[in-house]
DNA sequence: CGCGACGTTGATTTGCCTCAACGATTGTGG
DNA sequence: CCACAATCGTTGAGGCAAATCAACGTCGCG
């Protein structure tokens, strides 16, 4: 077993030695490239992914074609796309790698042949996706109730580390304004540092 | 067991004779009127609702004291304050009727003992989760990338039910616009389908 | 070296908020 | 059951934050 990832199960869960053996034969290895596709629409392989190292984005095409990117995955993330995962709907998500990154692959099949054989798995994702969870209603409520500094602050804390990882017009995206909008944030920002 | 909540569990999961009367045995029968607090900040009870029949909002306040009104909860729906539920941490969140409700009850500590001795409700609460969280992240994309009209008309589509039975001012709340905004909204998709 | 992608800056426009006033509807006590 | 208050919905005027449009500088790369 990836000790990365083991370390992680372990942080919410108490799995025996056999369960976390049968997770790691059910997972796959994998390192892709910077700009490499991990999931495109389409392409039916439905996997989750656990990132051992390296930054992913998940993002959607709307109907004009504009990129809305809903998630940022560095290291200890899992990244899938729930709605085609769980659904069976066709999926509209691209996940795409930033940065050369390590990946452990879990697909559908597996997951189920997981949750079949040590139900304890049950419990590890559900309280991942409370977290995650959490953390979505979060980011609806300052969408609605913070302006785009606040927004660009809480970002900033949130993901201290990735924010020298991605460019410039990806956090704009995340955050829902304009690139411009951001570089004058952070113009006013700095302006207020020094004064 | 009540029979409404019974036809959603099996809507997911087959639970055994066994597991349905244990679940039935966790769960408390309320009545409220509109206006009740069903949860409020201070209040450290912590319980997940099933609504039964009515309707429900659950808010916060904001450091300035605005409202912010994060979910309605009508038939078929469970309600928590999830942050408070598995974090321990000071709830936050009201829980308000707005129609006269029927509600089952489930106390923290009795969603552990049904996790314990009836595992198969993990994966119960697990897809529920899961749905929820496809929703509010849809609600995510649409509060960044959508104007106050596009929103409005995906609101009705989502909730035809409720945009009937709650306030104006109450699904701008929900919308993160205005009352006025909303009003003139209205007033503007009526024009358009007249003219 | 030259091309393309990205970041920065300014000018203008736009969507929505805030404030204020007034009409409609609901709820309540006499 | 009516009268009045309180709450909610509607409309207009003015202001602000952020979008859009356009131009230019900079950096990395074939």
């Amino acid at each position: 077993m990836n000790p990365i990832l083991e370390k992680h199960i372990k942080k919410y869960i108490q799995p025996s030695e056999e369960d976390i053996s049968l997770f790691s034969s059910l997972v796959t290895f994998q390192t892709v490239t910077a700009k490499s596709f991990l999931l495109e629409p389409g392409n039916s392989s439905k996997n989750e992914f656990f990132v051992v190292k390296g930054c992913l984005k998940a993002y959607y095409l709307d109907s004009k074609g504009a990129r809305h990117i809903i998630q940022f995955a560095i290291e200890n993330w899992w990244v899938s796309d729930f709605e085609a995962f769980y659904k069976n709907t066709p999926s509209t998500l691209y996940i795409e790698a930033i940065e050369d990154s390590t990946l452990l692959t879990l697909s559908y099949e597996n997951k189920e042949i997981l949750f079949l054989k040590s139900p304890i798995f049950e419990r590890y994702f559900r309280i991942l996706l409370t977290n995650a969870f959490i953390g979505v209603r979060k980011r609806i409520l300052s969408s609605l109730q913070k302006d785009a500094t606040e927004r660009y602050l809480e970002f900033c804390n949130v993901y201290p580390s990735i924010e020298h990882r991605v460019q410039n017009n990806h956090i704009a995206n995340y955050l829902g304004i304009s690139p411009e909008s951001l570089c004058r944030i952070k113009r006013a920002l700095k302006n207020n540092l020094t004064n």
